[in-house]
DNA sequence: AATGCGTACAACCGCACGATC
DNA sequence: CGATCGTGCGGTTGTACGCAT
């Protein structure tokens, strides 16, 4: 297999399969092709549908982008949180963090995860592995989320949340189904939701975290999505996070320009 | 208005694993 | 039992886009 990084990645070039950015038509192609005789087989499903294509890339693009029950946009709070606390229990395992987000890809999340959570480790110059960040994780991000979702625990649940979705893409395709108005996933009960008594957001051990975690939350917040968070809540909230429990030996954790996004 | 930079995300790759031959 | 094939997963990269200067 040529390597797309030694030749131009976005040309077929010759008869070799086609990589890079799907065209409409192409998606057509294997819409229509899988609603008659489904998936997998991707191989040769690449072949019967006329798609120039490698079969990995059909399942990709298929699973990725096109399957109906796809859900856009950016990710509610409760997601994030979710992704947080799976995240921990479960390390790198995004296709296993996916299933707990129905409608989010793996993909998406280990992007969610790399452009958001390591870039806060970045910023404060410790391993996003570490067992720092992830008491940094509990200790603020995680309460600041519930705090929102708090705040928004009105919910405008009448909105669509298609109102977030503004990506270009989503706009080129409308195909995705609409999500519902109701709570996105099934409820997960606190048992299943991976917060106990052994895996809590316990503030022990905050005195190792490192002290240049001061800083604000206030682009953090902005950065959050505004308009739907009609998740019962209650199994997280419930686990009585305060946020005075951030303030420890002298650190003002939710100071300025920490946990900000941007 | 032009340019540079940072971010988000689609799509690729290599590798691992299970099923089948 | 080994080889091959199909599939799934995690890591990485390229590009479009938005924002700041």
């Amino acid at each position: 297999m040529s390597k797309a990084k030694s030749n131009n990645m976005y040309e077929s070039g010759n008869d070799e399969l086609r990589r890079g950015p799907w065209t409409l038509e192409e998606d057509n192609l294997l819409i229509q092709y899988i609603s008659c005789h489904g998936e997998g087989r991707w191989n040769s499903l690449a072949n019967f549908a006329g798609l120039n294509r490698t079969g990995k890339s059909c399942r990709l693009r298929w699973l990725n982008y096109l399957k109906p029950d796809i859900k856009r946009g950016n990710l509610t709070p409760h997601e994030q949180l979710l992704i947080l606390e799976l995240h921990s229990k479960w390390g790198n395992r995004w296709s296993k963090i996916a299933q707990h987000l129905p409608g989010r890809t793996d993909n998406e999340i280990k992007n969610y995860w790399r452009t958001r959570v390591q870039k806060q480790a970045r910023q404060l110059k410790i391993d996003s592995n570490s067992k720092k960040f992830l008491e940094a994780i509990r200790t603020v991000w995680m309460p600041r989320l519930m705090e929102k979702m708090e705040q928004d625990s009105s919910p405008p649940i009448s909105s669509s949340p298609s109102s977030s979705i503004s990506t270009m893409e989503t706009q080129k395709y409308s195909t995705t189904s609409p999500v519902s108005k109701q709570a996105p996933f099934p409820c997960p009960q606190p048992d299943n939701m991976g917060i106990n008594s052994d895996n809590n957001f316990s503030t022990n051990n905050i005195s190792e975290l490192p002290e240049n975690l001061e800083g604000s939350l206030n682009q953090f917040e902005n950065s959050l999505d505004e308009n739907y968070y009609y998740y019962d809540t209650q199994a997280l909230v419930g686990q009585d996070i305060s946020m005075s429990e951030c303030h420890v030996e002298g650190m003002d954790w939710l100071g300025e320009d920490l946990w900000n996004f941007r």
